[in-house]
DNA sequence: GATCTATGTAGAT
DNA sequence: TCTACCTAGATCG
């Protein structure tokens, strides 16, 4: 489920639960050394695109990067027996949260955060971005803005939700070559992934459908796809476009699944 | 209950 | 380009 909105949205809490205090950390799956930070002060937490880091101190932070699987889950005390596996598990003053199926979970020294984030393009969710770094890689590339927008040393946090609905919001094609991206509209769809994003921060799930072209949702059963919110063409292949009722289009482009309304994003 | 699928990435080929 | 990772909700029967 996530996308950069949901490890910012992760920071934050963790920052308000466990920042300031010493806390338990145990890996009860057995596959993460917990005990380089149990029973310390966790100093604070962060997120840079997809990946989260808890900081307890000089050369010793948490990296944790879901994956496509991994989740968090957060309760008050008590402290419950875990059930499952659980990869690592943090416990502080009010509350605890258990971690599960992560592709990372890992104790990394300063330097090596520095090299991993080196590798990370401009976050959009972060104030310290900028929009132009990320730009020069498009600018100079020929691979298609679908595929730019998903590398993360491109511009970190995009995932394929908002890749696709940014796409859409724009009437941009997914398969533009990257030189062909002006600043102009590189720009506009910077600040729109800012503005996108920040909801998905507040709200835990993802819209993008303005309201001149929200469906009519009464007497219709609840979004069932995880993001949770309403969107114009992300995994609703072959449904009328909200806009002109085109059928939804879908292919797969570098294993990855693509959808866009022919109409309104003309080649 | 079994099967399918996925908002992701690294590493092998 | 392919596969492994290995969770959980939706869907199928």
């Amino acid at each position: 489920m996530p996308e950069g909105h949901t490890l910012h949205r992760l920071a934050k809490l963790h920052q308000r639960r466990y920042a300031g205090s010493t806390v338990r950390v145990s890996s009860p799956q057995g596959k993460f050394a917990a005990s380089f930070v149990d029973g310390r002060r966790f100093v604070r937490a962060e997120a840079h695109g997809k990946h989260l880091f808890h900081v307890y101190g000089p050369d010793t932070t948490v990296h944790v990067h879901l994956g496509l699987y991994g989740t968090f889950a957060e309760f008050p005390h008590p402290v419950l027996e875990p059930v499952g596996q659980v990869r690592m598990r943090l416990a502080g003053p009010t509350h605890w949260t258990d971690l599960r199926g992560p592709t990372r979970c890992e104790v990394l020294t300063d330097v090596e955060v520095a090299a991993l984030r080196a590798r990370l393009g401009p976050d959009p969710l972060r104030r310290d971005a900028k929009p132009e770094v990320a730009h020069a890689r498009v600018a100079r590339s020929r691979q298609s803005l679908a595929v730019l927008l998903l590398d993360q040393s491109v511009l970190a946090g995009v995932g394929n939700v908002y890749r696709a609905e940014v796409l859409f919001r724009h009437g941009v094609h997914p398969l533009v070559p990257g030189n062909e991206v002006d600043r102009a509209l590189w720009d506009d769809l910077w600040l729109d992934l800012t503005v996108l994003m920040r909801g998905g921060v507040k709200t835990g799930r993802i819209d993008t459908v303005r309201p001149e072209h929200m469906p009519d949702v009464t007497g219709r059963a609840p979004r069932k796809d995880r993001h949770g919110g309403e969107v114009y063409v992300y995994r609703r292949t072959g449904q009328p476009c909200l806009v002109c009722g085109t059928p939804v289009a879908a292919a797969e482009l570098a294993g990855r699944n693509l959808y866009w309304c022919p109409t309104c994003q003309p080649a």
